[in-house]
Formats: structure tokens, C-alpha cells, sequence
DNA sequence: TTGTATGCGTTATCAG
DNA sequence: CTGATAACGCATACAA
């Protein structure tokens, strides 16, 4: 493979000529001339500067690192995608990994990201609960931080950057509209008590709900919740509130398969407005969560630097089918 | 930050010595006692290893790049978390970039992985049919595989590794199926002339299908099928076949708007057998691809280098609620 | 087993 | 405007 040094010889330049016509330098200047001479060598050459020598002689790197729960989840897709359209313009790369919900695995993520002197560092996804990994990712983010910025997409709590969807205010403002459109008898699929996010939209609907309230943990996945919803139709609620989409599908999934009607025998709604819904019937009702919007304030945040700041993101409720108005006759 | 230099000196051993311990090169031994000594100075110094220097010193780096269209797109999350599993083992890290679907921005894409000096090029994605197009991917590829392996997602028609789903034989099987389940007028919701994969399933579909037949071409994405939906009604087709799941809910959205029933008024088949579809009803019938095995097949072509090959990936049909067998009564 | 010295490819500093 | 040359942080051949 072709180096720096090679193009330089075959252009018949010095080697520090070569990199500022290739690499333009803003306060070096190359007379048009010779640049063109040594563009012209580069693509003879098949030239390909050799990114981890130029980010070591730079002492910096352009990359930016995006950590996410699971790919395969429309909610960290979503916010990926805005992460990437809003690092385009700067030119940034950004490299994603996925934790699988691992917290050995995430801690392992951070260091390799502070082993790439990556820029900045986005992590997407609900904090520990427990103690000691609250802790250590602490620790791993810290020992980053005086390197590069970060900036966190769950709840505030450490001291960095935070993006935090107001979980429990829509859940709030889901909890008092189902009290307005008639509804006195609710579930919550929750979720375990263990995960944060879960827990504000939990919290949230129990605090604004005027009835009565039953809640149901489970684990933080589509099977968990369809369990959750066999439990809970024996209690016969008005309505059922799943913390996340997904888990509101398996609800769905469960109650069809119990020859249950939603919503007829039972309202539903969820939490995120995921793409999916658009394909399904009952159209669900949910709060909304503008997920590119999201990932391109995480990045602002991120590349703005400056002292760690909580920004609010405001999601609004969607009423759908799931959730018809019980005041309105049948 | 710390560098190896000063670990070294804060254990009191040489850099080469700190080196061989920290990264424990299998041809050299460090005594135990000084291990513990330089992994201790190591702890106490918050010791980062500089990525990009590894990567100059030890003239590799073990990354590998994996290009995909659209990360919202369910196919392309099945298969890249079918490649970030099969890299795990093996230590390796996935650089995961999209291009939107942009030729341009794919080109480029491939030049920074060279530029990353990346150990495979994982490429995900149809082959542009445009002959200047191809012909720029062929060169940008083979630019790089002087460097490392490449492994295409898509069909076979350049030199490189390629993991290639049987899209004709599926579409093939499917049609077959729906004759054998009395079905004699077809329509064919066919994506772009200009799209491979596209054009390979409606081909295939078309190869066997006996009866009436109507191909309409429309833009690749949700919305070009329900337009296309929209027309073909006027033709009152008995099936229509959506050459992909994401166009066949689009298809499926515009009939439910058209007050067209699936499948009482019309039948309706996909291609991909993507997550979202376990939540739509009716079920839709599809042929599956398994894409966790794809992105995996390609990490394991890509890693074990040799001669450049092609795999064909088997899918088979899923027959569900959208197309009922006419042959058994209503 | 340990230490010394060299080189990886590039940028940046400092003279010309 | 251009050219030597010294870093950058680490791995490794070579020497001890």
C-alpha cells in the first residue's frame, strides 16, 4: 500500500509538501502547481492515507462512538439514525457497538472507545439500578470524560451531558386523559423495578391515575410483558398500560392468542410510537418519544462541549384506537 | 493521559517490558512478579492503550467494516446483529456505517474503512445495475482487497466473497404455492428495474407462476408499494406479491385505506419475513430470510479468507393468514 | 527473562 | 512557499 513518502517521490516533492496538498492545512498554503502535481501522484498511486498514523500525529480523532442497547430495537435504531444524520455535516464517523444489555460488556465498550480517543461518546440506554455497576460505569465514563465529551441518553443521575425524554410527565398526561376519557380501573405492565426508565413511566402513571390501579413487573421484553397481560386479564382491568411498545405488542400478541379483544374487552396503550405501529391494528395508542431528535441533540450536546447539561425532551401522547373514549357511548 | 512510557516507569521495568506484560505477546514471558507490578502501576495510572498507535506499531488493525442502507431498515439490523455475534468471539470490532442508499456516500464509506485499514469490508445491500455505478464499487473494492477481505450481502457479479439469499428460488417456490392453492390472476408489486434483488424475486416469481400475470414497477420503499397498490386494484388481481415485507405492509396500508380487504378481497404475500411482522394481522405470508445466519455466513467467509466464493443461503416460504388455500372452500 | 533501539505513516515545528 | 526533522505511542527484532 502505497505511503505519504511514495507520493512525495513520485511527485517530486518533500514529504511535508505532500501532506499539506493532500491534507490542505490551513495555514500552509501549496502553490497550485505542485499540488496538482501531487494529487495527480496520489491517484496514480492509488493513494489511502493511513487513518491511525495521521489520528496519532494529529493527537486527535474525528470518531465518535455510539453505544447502544440492541440493534435490533426500533428504539435504539431510531436514535441512531439521528445520531448519524446530525454527525454527517461535521464530516464525524461514528462507530456503533451494541451492548445486548450486558453491563460487563458495556463497561468493556467505553474503554475501547477511550482506547480509540474517540471524540465523544454517546450511550444510549437506561442506567443501572444496582449500586455497584452504577459505580463502575461511573468510573468508566469519568476516566473517558478527560478525554472527550459524553453524553448520556437515560435519566439524569451522573454528572454529563443528559438527553432524557420526559417518561414521566407523558405518562402523566396518558394517565390523567384515560381518567377523562372514563377509564377507573388500570394495570401497568411495568417492567422490572430495576430499570430505571421503566420505573419513571410507571411512577408517572400511578402518581397522575384518579382509580383503581394494579401493577404488574416483568421483565423488560415482549415475552415478559405477554406473560404480564395473561396475569392481569384474571384482574379484568379497564385498561392496560405496557411501559414500552414492544412490551405493549407482546400484550397484544397475548390477549389475541387469549381470545381477548382489544379494545373491546380490554384498552391498551404504550410508550415510544415506534415505526411499527404504523402495520398494526388495533391502532395502538402511545406517548411519542421524537427519537432522531433524540440522537441529534445527543450529539449537540455532545460536540458543544461546555459544562454537563440536563436537556428535557417533551413527548406528547398519541390517541389512537386502543384507548377509545369510554364517554362517548359505546 | 497515561502513556505505556510511564507505566513502565512507574513499575520500574523498560517500555518493552510493560509492553509484553500489559499486551502479553505469546513469544515472550514476563516473570509473574513484574506482571503484577506493571498491571498494578497500570491500574493506578488509569492506563489507556492508544488504539491508533497499536494499530501503526503492529501494522493491522482488527476492525472490520460493515456498510449497510438504512439501520431503521428491519433487514439490515437482522443482519448486522448476525455479524456483530459472529465478530464477538473472535475479539474483533464492528464499525458499522449506512449509506442511506446513496451511491455516493457508499463509495466514500468504503474508502474510509481502507483508510481504517480495516481487516474485512462486510457490504450489505443490492448491487447497483447502473454500469458506471458498478463499475466505481468494483474499483473502490478492489482497491481495498489488496488489503483485506470482502464479503457482499447481495448477488453474485463481482469478485469478492458473497453470501447470496436464494431470492429467485424463493419467489419461485412461493408462486408455485400459490397455484398449487388455486390462484390464477397475480400481480406483482416489483420495486425498481434497477434494483438486483428486486428484480430477482419478481423474475423468479414470474419464471413459475401459471396464470395471468401484471408486473408494476414502483419506487423501493413503503410508500412507491401502496401507490402501486392503489393501481393494481383497479385490476382486481386474486394475489399480490410485494417483493418486500416493508413494501407488502405498504401495499397492505393502502388496500385497509381503499376499504380493501386482505385476504377476503385480495391475497397478499411479502418477501424477508422481517420481526414487525409477528404483530400484524392478518399474518402475512412470506418468504423467510434467516439474516442472522446471513450476516454471520458473511463474517465467516470474510475472516477465513482463500479464494473468492459464493454461498446461497436457502429461505423457504412462510404460509400464514394472507393467502388462504382457495382449493378448501372459502 | 529483560532491556535497547528502531520503525510504523503522518503532522507539525522550525529553518531556509 | 518549501523542505528537513522531530515528535506521536506502541510493538518487536535484536542484543544482553
Amino acid at each position: 500500500m502505497a505511503r505519504l513518502t511514495d507520493v512525495a517521490q513520485e511527485a517530486g516533492v518533500s514529504l511535508a509538501t505532500a501532506s499539506r496538498a493532500l491534507n490542505g492545512s490551513r495555514d500552509r498554503q501549496v502553490r497550485p502547481e505542485l499540488r496538482e502535481r501531487v494529487l495527480a501522484a496520489a491517484i496514480r498511486l492509488n493513494y489511502s492515507p493511513h487513518a491511525a498514523a495521521q489520528a496519532m500525529a494529529r493527537g486527535r480523532s474525528d470518531a465518535i462512538g455510539l453505544i447502544i442497547g440492541d440493534i435490533t430495537d426500533p428504539y435504539f435504531t431510531g436514535v441512531s439514525a439521528g445520531v448519524s444524520h446530525a454527525v454527517q455535516p461535521s464530516g464525524g464517523v461514528v462507530t456503533l457497538a451494541s451492548t445486548g444489555g450486558d453491563h460487563a460488556r458495556r463497561i468493556t465498550l467505553i474503554n475501547l472507545m477511550r482506547s480509540q480517543r474517540a471524540r465523544a461518546i454517546i450511550l444510549a440506554g437506561a442506567l443501572p439500578v444496582d449500586e455497584a455497576e452504577l459505580a463502575e460505569l461511573d468510573a468508566a465514563l469519568a476516566a473517558y470524560a478527560e478525554l472527550g465529551q459524553v453524553a448520556l441518553i437515560s435519566q439524569p443521575g451522573l454528572t454529563h451531558h443528559t438527553v432524557h425524554p420526559d417518561n414521566g410527565g407523558g405518562a402523566e398526561a396518558l394517565a390523567r386523559g384515560l381518567n377523562e376519557r372514563g377509564y377507573t380501573r388500570a394495570a401497568i405492565i411495568a417492567g422490572p423495578p430495576t430499570h430505571q426508565t421503566a420505573t419513571e413511566r410507571a411512577e408517572g402513571f400511578a402518581r397522575a391515575w384518579q382509580g383503581e390501579l394494579r401493577i404488574h413487573p416483568c421483565s423488560f421484553d415482549r415475552a415478559g410483558a405477554g406473560q404480564a397481560m395473561v396475569e392481569l386479564m384474571k384482574h379484568r382491568p379497564e385498561v392496560v398500560f405496557a411501559v414500552t411498545d414492544v412490551m405493549a405488542l407482546g400484550a397484544l400478541a397475548a390477549a389475541r392468542d387469549a381470545g381477548v379483544q382489544v379494545p373491546n374487552d380490554v384498552a391498551l396503550a404504550g410508550f415510544g410510537d415506534i415505526p411499527t405501529l404504523a402495520d398494526v391494528r388495533p391502532q395502538l395508542t402511545t406517548v411519542r418519544l421524537p427519537l432522531e431528535e433524540i440522537g441529534a441533540t445527543a450529539v449537540e450536546l455532545a460536540l458543544g462541549g461546555g459544562e454537563p447539561q440536563t436537556l428535557e425532551i417533551d413527548v406528547n401522547v398519541q390517541w389512537r384506537e386502543s384507548t377509545p373514549d369510554l364517554t362517548k357511548g359505546l
